[in-house]
DNA sequence: CTGTTAGCGCATTCAT
DNA sequence: ATGAATGCGCTAACAG
């Protein structure tokens, strides 16, 4: 064990210093790298440090260099896979740029703008979803440090980047047309986030291609529980549909789940597809047809766009990223029955 | 809007104090609170602090008080639901106790001790769950600061924290023993983690009660794809089995799904059970029987269990938290065919 | 190649 | 109730 006895105190820079006979601008060099030391010197230095067990203190380098070398990303919660992988994502990029991440989660939180703020006093550079702080409290922040929002609405004062939903959703509703449905439900709120509402502008958008009324949204939450409770009034008759657009995948298993209990046959009766492309999406018979969305892509990129900025000096005009997705077809909306593909997450 | 026009520099201690008159003792006394400060000057500083849009330092304040206030998590990855779970607890947790937290995640990381490394020199405390560092290593990394082994196999020289696994395995075993199942096979590689080898050791202890001899483990991995190739060896025979004990929900839904779009019936040939609760075990048909661990519990623990360490001057013996655990029965044991029950995730 | 020195921004005695 | 001064541990000129 090469770790000696530790005198109470951890091992700081001078000591080290100390034990290897030399100054602690040397010692600083061997760790940074940043200039040639000689060859011998360098191990004793390494030697001592190893001996004494000791590791720069973060604190004291980020206030040295005045900058902490940590991103941090905000996110409304952590259910589902689409926050985790965008976390991944993000943390993955973060630390390949050399940087780590904080991340904070709104959800349940008395105060989230406080939590932001606190969180934009330890790192260089704020990745925000969701969270409704709306675009001025946002570019409030962001006069602080640079900020990004990620999923939110583009073409606000703050730059953002969000995966695409519009086309896709337009695309998604066009073959539930094209294959004969004609009564379309969208299950979601449009005034819940960016993104839903470009899902519904998609929709909206397949159905005056075809010269259709757009159905008003049935405006339910993206829980289960707003599934159950939707797949419940569905089945007293309350509304009358043959395919439902569901805002994610959640919200459709859900659906699909308590219609097939009480004898509804899906696609056969009522298709219904949903969003994301979760596991339990391809795993649940019929397999869903859904929309998949790079969201690890989102989050590396979000870590790269923000480490950019933290070179640049002057902050650029805010940039608008929208990232592809693409329809996943499967069963459940009544185009296909052949063995679904297994594929890794 | 407040914030007026910042002179290209982010506020300081001293910029507050210049505008407020006064000296930045002052200004920290009234953003820590520590000491009672003259209301009318208080206020000053207040309006001062806003116009200037101050922020303390959080690496400066770090280094004065010797604290960083953070907390480090480190997870081998994120893909289902149990680690999102575990970082929400020890999030939410460590939020409320006024830590941050960083998360890193080791699985495709060139060198995890380096970043786990890098990481003790930015948090005052770590939680370490998997990353295939064994006890000597973790033993190693625990001397400069307190470290906690989530997960892991209790007993180490290092404090750990970890889900009930042997009784609940035994327990589900049991479950399958018990309704005339005789020919169990457990999928899954008891080296691969203590918690999979707890899991086997309850599978075995569960044979051996009943007078049987213990199958050998059928050593796989536990992503979708090794339960594919278990399935389609499985199906040309080369195992024979009436229940199959899958080591977690990933695996158990891949063979699964696998096996019925063989034709193979589930539960009435062979039963599935699986590991974590995961979204898509109430979803899949047959539901499948698994066992629900209290993960966003073990996180918010962990945490606080870290937070208590802090203070702590002296390092007291290594603690061993063990969390109960609990069997759900659903339909893919073939115990049940009822309505399944439909709750919040 | 290596040592000296001056901050980085804040908390905190110790005076007043 | 407030100010002055010191130090936290490290990096980065600047000398040598």
């Amino acid at each position: 064990m090469t770790a000696s006895a530790n005198p109470g105190q951890r091992a700081t820079i001078y000591s080290v210093a100390d034990a290897a006979g030399v100054s602690i601008a040397t010692v600083s060099r061997v760790f940074q790298g940043t200039s040639t030391v000689a060859e011998t010197t360098r191990e004793r230095v390494l030697s001592a440090a190893d001996e004494l067990n000791y590791m720069p203190l973060g604190a004291a380098r980020s206030l040295a260099v005045s900058r902490h070398e940590l991103l941090g990303l905000v996110l409304p919660e952590l259910g589902g896979p689409y926050y985790s992988e965008l976390l991944m994502g993000f943390e993955s990029r973060a630390s390949e740029l050399g940087l780590g991440v904080i991340v904070v989660v709104t959800e349940g939180k008395p105060d989230p703008t406080r939590a932001i703020r606190q969180l934009m006093s330890r790192v260089d550079a704020v990745a925000v979803l969701g969270s409704d702080l709306d675009d001025a409290g946002l570019a409030q922040l962001a006069t602080a440090k640079p900020l990004l929002s990620l999923a939110g609405a583009p073409g606000g004062a703050v730059p953002s980047m969000t995966a695409e939903n519009v086309a896709s959703a337009e695309e998604l509703t066009r073959h539930l047309l094209d294959h004969g449905r004609r009564s379309l439900l969208f299950l979601g709120d449009p005034d819940a986030g960016a993104d839903i509402a470009g899902r519904y502008a998609g929709f909206s958008a397949a159905h005056e291609a075809h010269g259709l009324v757009v159905p008003e949204p049935v405006r339910i939450g993206l829980q289960e529980s707003d599934g159950a409770a939707f797949a419940a009034a569905y089945l007293t008759g309350q509304h009358s549909a043959d395919a439902l657009v569901c805002a994610n995948d959640e919200l459709a298993l859900a659906v699909l789940a308590h219609l097939q209990d009480h004898g509804i046959t899906v696609p056969d009766e009522v298709a219904v597809v949903g969003w994301d492309d979760v596991m339990a999406a391809r795993y649940v018979r019929p397999a869903l047809t859904t929309v998949r969305q790079p969201v690890h892509d989102l989050g590396a990129l979000a870590s790269e766009r923000l480490h950019e900025h933290l070179g640049a000096t002057t902050r650029s005009s805010a940039s608008h990223d929208i990232l592809p997705t693409q329809v996943v077809i499967r069963s459940s909306c009544g185009c296909t029955t052949s063995p679904p593909e297994r594929h890794l997450p």
